[in-house]
DNA sequence: TCCGGTCTTGACCATTTGATCAAGATTTAT
DNA sequence: ATAAATCTTGATCAAATGGTCAAGACCGGA
């Protein structure tokens, strides 16, 4: 992943309000056509039609189409990664797992395209996140995966694999936004997201308990 | 889903030995390519290319290229609903569900462009999977809800809202495949799938035994 | 061997789509 | 108010791509 994506850099590094603007109304359109249609179903068009703005004008903001999705994923990631974060070693681990497990379901529901967004990407192999993936991610993956060893290690947490658990948390709750039209179709309608809360929290979390 | 996908049921319903033959070959060879780019992102020339045939030969075994997709979608669909069919009501619970469980890695393990093909079709708003969902996998997934619940009511399972836990089972088993590029930047390689395997199971049925 | 049906393909077509450009409209600073 | 910079777009282009077609190669049964 390279950086400055937009255009005019050059003589002034400055950005005309216009400009952040439509470079944010751009982005948001771009967010959902992308993350409904993947990367090579979206057309410069479709974008353009949802945001109101001529399809030559997308092209006075970013050069290319790569680069606005480029753009939008690169804000997709920060907001996905967060969560993550803000794993706190010295907290209570099954209510600090817990909470994180609420704040990823409480994503998940709140921005549902960028999670899609990001499962297009990773399912068809990560061609732009590459080192994103083998660099922070892992990094910060790395340092929550001590963490939760440590935890098992003072005898607060039953032993399993902190690498799978962190892949099945993330698993479950993201599976609510991108396969939302299977779950849909199988319980009738939006699940209840009080009910899918304590059953995630349920089945991902209640063999942790230590005895 | 239509059916009736390949090109000469006219005059005599019997498919030739190079029909038949040649039409496994496209429709292996579009599994691999529509798995990794997507619908949109694949073209009759990749599919072509990578089979080793013309592109108005492939044209001559399959009208549209909606049809090769729809051809190897269902033939997809099959394969991914064996596992969770043979869930069985007189066995052992907990066994019966590590079993299923082990199954639905294993054909990940087996078949992860299966996963990622249906994957990407969920993801995308089940374009062309709308009445299997609805239809045949719902009632599937009824059945065997109510045979989860019927396990709790007799004591045999903790407490725990049977449609969630196989929502749950779904996502992390295909996690590995759908998100292998993930898995394996974090784990720096492939994961050892008896090491996977084992997790797995500790994390999603490690909660369910009663007291 | 020979014939009808099956199979294969090079050349070609029409549409879609990412990208360009020049000309004009609008905003901003002075 | 005015000039410079920024912003906007209709028209257009070239490449990619789904799909067609007619001509020829091949195969299988009599």
């Amino acid at each position: 992943m390279s950086k400055a994506v937009a255009r005019k850099p050059a003589k002034s590094a400055r950005k005309t309000r216009i400009q952040s603007q439509n470079e944010q109304i751009i982005l948001d359109a771009a967010l959902d056509v992308f993350s409904t249609y993947g990367y090579r179903g979206s057309t410069i068009d479709q974008i353009a039609g949802k945001c109101g703005l001529s399809k030559p004008n997308l092209f006075y903001y970013f050069r290319h189409k790569a680069d606005i999705y480029q753009a939008v994923l690169e804000r997709t990631l920060v907001t996905w990664l967060e969560p993550l974060r803000t794993l706190d070693p010295e907290a209570d681990p099954l209510g600090e797992l817990a909470r994180y497990v609420s704040a990823k379901l409480d994503m998940t529901f709140a921005k549902p395209a960028a999670s899609r967004l990001f499962a297009n990407e990773i399912l068809h192999g990560a061609p732009h996140v590459g080192t994103f993936l083998k660099g922070p991610l892992k990094e910060l993956v790395e340092a929550k995966s001590a963490v939760i060893r440590h935890w098992i290690a003072v005898g607060k947490l039953k032993p399993v694999d902190p690498l799978h658990l962190i892949f099945a948390i993330w698993a479950v709750t993201q599976h609510y936004a991108d396969f939302a039209v299977q779950v849909e179709a199988l319980t009738g309608g939006e699940p209840d997201r009080e009910q899918t809360r304590r059953a995630v929290l349920d089945i991902l979390l209640g063999g942790l308990r230590p005895n």
